[in-house]
DNA sequence: GTCTATATGTGGATAGAC
DNA sequence: GTCTATCCACATATAGAC
């Protein structure tokens, strides 16, 4: 467990990010410690053990898909929030070439040591699916096409995330968001929101 | 550089199979050793340093590669190409649910770290795009449709294989791989082969 | 709470016998 | 060519002063 307060957030910040940035190869405490500009014995007093701060990095990028999809949501029409969901991916196009999906990328090298927390980071994937069927429900899919659109929505963006960084060709991108964008327009208002 | 010869060969498969199943940060030459059953400081007249040990890994890679395609080219016509192409990914699924994309997952780690074949192992997958846009042509699309079939081809199946290793739910690739099918079949064969 | 110094453990690499 | 023993660098972790 960590201690509560300011510093705490700091580091769980800086612990993400060198997580994204350098893989986490490169999540060691020296390199936490200097992207937080602090002594690497003082990270101890904040976290048990390193693999304390990895599940850190990890819980970080669940609670960041719960501060977005609450934002998503709070637009009220589902039309906007699942062309919100699209638009963030079209905005990050250039992190997203360089350093990959922050879940995906995250996925893929807890999933070959069985470390903890590799569940949890892949079950953002079920939950986004789950909340984008939501919404193509609203607008007026049967259950099992919305549930299906769902899906294919996540996974056409992780697989242009996904080729887009291993290619360093954003155009990826930009051919699926186009793609999902005019899918969305598409849909009969039967739902109305 | 590694020298010739059938152990050699033995050192690459066994150095692939654990960066692959263990991922780079488990491909040390104690595991490599010991799934060739072979004391650590032999690797050294096989490899060089580490570093030329994952070059290896990552190689293989790219040669499978070139392999598979060869032989699904050899099929003669396009339609079967791409089926079989599409087919691996459905009679691998089982292994590419429990450790996602070999291609993938390699381009997740390396691209992290700057390290020597990042770049290499990327570019399997635009020539990947390349060929599946050659034989889509074939088929009969423009050449603007066929190259952007063939990129669409090869982002769904990475979408859907780290999708399914990350959630655990095969559902993905028999759901991507059917679409697939079913979109090859619909073409009109004006391109005969 | 914060920092320095240091112990410990693991993995990469070399020397040299055979 | 193959193996053993050893060295070295780096990263985690702890002890203890302030």
């Amino acid at each position: 467990m960590s201690v509560r307060g300011n510093k705490s957030d700091v580091l769980w910040k800086a612990a993400s990010q060198v997580a994204y940035e350098r893989g986490l190869a490169g999540l060691t405490l020296a390199n936490v410690a200097e992207a937080a500009k602090m002594p690497l014995g003082s990270l101890y007093y904040y976290f048990k053990s390193r693999d304390d701060m990895v599940g850190a990095a990890v819980a970080r990028v669940h609670t960041r898909f719960l501060q977005l999809r609450e934002q998503w949501d709070g637009l009220g029409e589902s039309r906007l929030s699942l062309r919100a969901f699209a638009g963030m991916t079209a905005e990050q196009t250039e992190t997203l070439t360089r350093h990959g999906c922050p879940i995906g990328t995250l996925v893929a090298q807890l999933g070959k040591k069985q470390q903890a927390g590799a569940g949890d980071v892949g079950q953002v994937f079920s939950q986004l699916c789950d909340w984008a069927a939501g919404h193509f429900a609203t607008l007026g899919l049967s259950p099992e096409a919305a549930r299906l659109a769902g899906r294919k929505m996540v996974r056409d963006l992780e697989g242009a995330a996904m080729l887009a960084h291993a290619t360093g060709d954003a155009g990826h991108i930009s051919e699926v968001v186009s793609e999902i964008l005019h899918q969305i327009d598409s849909l009969a208002d039967s739902g109305a929101n």
